[in-house]
RNA sequence: GGCCCCGUAGCUCAGUUGGAUAGAGCAGCCGCCUUCUAAGCGGCAGGUCACAGGUUCGAAUCCUGUCGGGGUCGCCA
């Protein structure tokens, strides 16, 4: 049960007599105006502004936008639910609720467990794509923000009842694989004994390689040793995607992450009848005169030293809101990786996704314009493509810069880090930041069990309610603390004030899960948590000063069950809020 | 130079898609454990929402420009 879209329908439907008066205009858009809680409380439970959006519309038949929403307001008072409606300021309407209302909403949350707050499934395919780090080593922090957040915003928007695909895009075509190859290959001499010295630059020197050169060598003994690297090069190559793309599945269920679908760019170069996937979309547009043979003018600013002014066969994305057209052919004749990447969206597209989310790092951001711009001419602007850019992650420790080697292959690890700090804490630390803002990442602080850390916080308010419950049951034994047995308590008898204020916040969870669904935003998930945990916190202390305002009452077994109601539906929505973010919710934390 | 992101309290950041008197957490100061977990709570102090215009009933939020920080700029991925 969601309060907000409920009077969002009620007020629409007020909205839509007085529009069957010809009071106002037939074509109205009665989604314009929003419900939603009051900054400030004492205003009420609900506010709407659907007075003043519809000002301009109103101005026929009323003389002001007040005196619209007064007709609202009277319309609204005659509601069951509603206690009071009234107008204020320029024309808002703040609404007061019956009690009862929290109390079904309240009895609502228990009867529907963790499944509170999920809207009606709408069973839309969307398409989730993240990570997709190249197959060439080990995670470092800043996939591992990617990951956590794909992962993350899938999970919202499979609880916000859409059928979510999560992906990840194998970056195996590209002249950086074979430089892979090249270097598996020498630590596949190495372990047959040669010496091999310094890693040449431009390889990738890091020790996680060994045991792939090493499992090469008890594969194929000597026979590699002296074909052609013509002759080794696909197979190593392919052996050592294999090894990385293993390496990086474990760093990934290290973090509790799992895809659904891994898609191999490599895939889209193999040809099927003398045609494969790259070159029959290229095609395709072509023959829609949206790829041609073009110069494109020189980029501004410092010229790249080694600039040819040269046709190419470049893709028309000005005509689908791009800067410049893009180039489809590199000079060697391979295709550019956007190419591919225009044939990838275009399976996507295929397999039934008219919905995309790709998770990219910000040094990506300026792809982003010719990506949609392709989805568009692939889908005939059917499909719509959101990309979401994770900024950097400045890892710290003890507010200095952890400093990472310009030598590649020395850098940190984004096992390390999990290693060192735990899931809970890298998953909610990285989540707790909008994905758009960079992200400072201390160590110190991360691994702090104290205050500081809002993972803990958050978990401990958890903890701390299913200890009460266990209390409870001290003095109550064999009390039913089912949520079927706590749905029939006198829920009215929670009528403190602070009491009242929790409830009202957990009535807002659905509304904030279909805000953070409809945005994007799983950031919005972890501020919700915790300002709930903090609003548990603060109300459990105040049972220090007041202890008949603490959950458990020796005397009063119904107070005590109804309050048991309040905790059970908080620390169930602690539980649903955590599961989204992947982050466990403890019983206990000791 | 073009494009994208960011600029909010000393620091790290939210700000319900344009709403009412801009909020947290750290750091600072003052309090609270014979209390269902003090991994917690209460209070004080801290602001020209970078700047200047514009749009309207109303702007931290939208538009234009300026300044500052970051990213990126044919064939890398």
């Amino acid at each position: 049960m969601n309060v907000f879209a409920e009077f969002q329908t009620r007020i629409a439907y007020i909205l839509s007599r007085i529009i069957a008066e010809d009071r106002l205009p037939a074509d109205l858009d009665l989604s314009r105006f929003v419900v939603e809680p009051p900054r400030d409380p004492s205003h009420g439970d609900l506010a709407t502004n659907a007075a003043m959006v519809y000002a301009k519309e109103a101005k026929a038949s009323f003389s002001n936008p007040r005196q619209l929403a007064t007709e609202i307001a009277y319309a609204l008072a005659q509601d069951s639910d509603v206690a009071q409606a009234e107008v204020a300021g320029p024309g808002f309407i703040n609404i007061k609720l019956k009690p009862e209302v929290y109390s079904r909403v309240l009895r609502d949350a228990l009867l529907a467990g963790l499944d509170f707050g999920k809207p009606a499934a709408s069973g839309e395919a969307i398409n989730v794509e993240y990570v997709s780090a190249n197959p060439t080593g080990p995670m470092h922090v800043g996939h591992g923000r990617g990951a956590v957040f794909g992962d993350a915003l899938s999970s919202l928007l499979a609880f916000a009842g859409k059928k979510v695909t999560r992906e990840y895009y194998i970056n195996d075509a590209g002249a950086q694989v074979d430089l892979l190859a090249r270097s598996a290959f020498l630590r596949y001499r190495e372990a047959l004994g040669e010496s091999i010295g310094e890693i040449p630059e431009g390889l990738y020197p890091g020790d996680y390689l060994k045991p792939a050169g090493k499992a090469l060598a008890d594969a194929h003994g000597r026979a590699l040793l002296d074909k052609p690297e013509a002759d080794w090069l696909p197979l190593v190559r392919g052996f050592a995607i294999d090894a990385m793309m293993d390496m990086i599945r474990e760093d990934l269920a290290a973090l509790n992450i799992k895809h659904d679908v891994f898609f191999s760019e490599r895939s889209l170069t193999i040809k099927t009848n003398g045609v494969d996937a790259v070159r029959s979309v290229i095609d395709d547009l072509a023959a829609r005169g949206i790829v041609y043979q073009g110069r494109l003018p020189p980029p501004k600013g410092q010229l790249p030293d080694d600039w040819e002014d040269r046709e190419q066969t470049l893709f028309k994305s000005t005509d689908f809101g791009d800067d410049i057209d893009r180039p489809l052919i590199k000079s060697d004749g391979g295709y550019t990786y956007f190419a591919s990447d225009i044939a990838y969206h275009k399976s996507k597209i295929d397999r039934g996704f008219n919905s995309m989310i790709d998770v990219w790092g910000a040094d990506h951001g300026g792809y982003v314009k010719r990506m949609q711009a392709a989805v568009k001419a692939v889908s005939g602007g059917k499909a719509s493509l959101d990309v979401k850019l994770c900024q950097l992650v400045k890892l710290m420790r003890d507010g200095e810069p952890v400093k990472m080697s310009k030598r590649a292959g020395d850098f940190v690890t984004l096992r390390e880090v999990v290693d060192e700090v735990g899931v809970d804490a890298v998953r909610f630390w990285m989540l707790f930041r909008k994905n758009d803002a960079t992200l400072e990442f201390d160590l110190a602080k991360v691994i702090e069990q104290s205050k500081d850390n809002p993972v803990f916080y958050v978990q401990y308010a958890h903890a701390r309610g299913r200890s009460v419950i266990k209390q409870a049951l001290k003095a109550f034994p064999g009390l039913d603390v089912s949520t079927a047995a706590l749905a029939n308590a006198n829920l009215d008898l929670l009528t403190d004030e602070s009491e009242a204020g929790l409830v009202k916040l957990i009535a807002q969870y659905p509304r904030q899960i279909e805000a953070a669904a409809l945005a994007h935003e799983p950031h919005r998930v972890a501020f919700f948590v915790h300002e709930l945990a903090s609003s548990f916190h603060s109300h459990w202390n105040r049972g220090k000063d007041q202890p008949q305002l603490r959950f458990v009452n020796e005397e009063r077994r119904d107070l005590t069950c109804a309050r048991l109601a309040l905790v059970n539906s908080l620390t169930l929505v602690l539980a649903s809020g955590l599961a989204i973010l992947g982050v466990s919710a403890p019983d206990e934390m000791r």
